[in-house]
DNA sequence: TCCTTGACGGAGA
DNA sequence: ATCTCCGCCAAGG
């Protein structure tokens, strides 16, 4: 992996994270597949990871396959995640988003 | 190099 | 439905 190779792939991640529409949420896995990077599902946190803090790119819709927001329970990111996916009008209980705003695909 | 650490995912129990 | 455990793979020490 080169340091030319990782941008690439970064911005083809932050790419489709961006074109995840306001009411939908996707999963690492989906998003890693979508960017052509099959199985780097990990690699997709530590991208968006990298999102400066002031960025339009909606990070928060993208969930792990459970449906659930992958920070601590009750931390500060948490939190965050959290009230922008009510934000976007997405069903949020229990940690755990409705199904129905899964599954988006362009 | 070797070892540890993840914003993960899927299979079991 | 919940919780472990294990495989994955790039980064950073």
């Amino acid at each position: 992996m080169t340091v030319t190779q990782a941008n690439e792939r970064i911005q083809a991640i932050w790419f489709v994270v961006s074109q995840i529409p306001k009411g939908k949420v996707s999963s690492y896995g989906q998003v890693a597949r979508m960017a052509g990077l099959p199985g780097l599902s990990r690699y997709v946190g530590y991208a968006l990871k990298q999102l400066p803090e002031e960025t339009e790119i909606p990070w928060f819709r993208v969930l792990n396959s459970q449906g659930r927001i992958s920070f601590p329970t009750g931390s500060p990111a948490y939190l965050r995640q959290q009230s922008q996916l009510i934000l976007d009008g997405v069903e949020v209980q229990q940690g755990k988003v409705n199904l129905k705003h899964f599954g988006w695909a362009p």
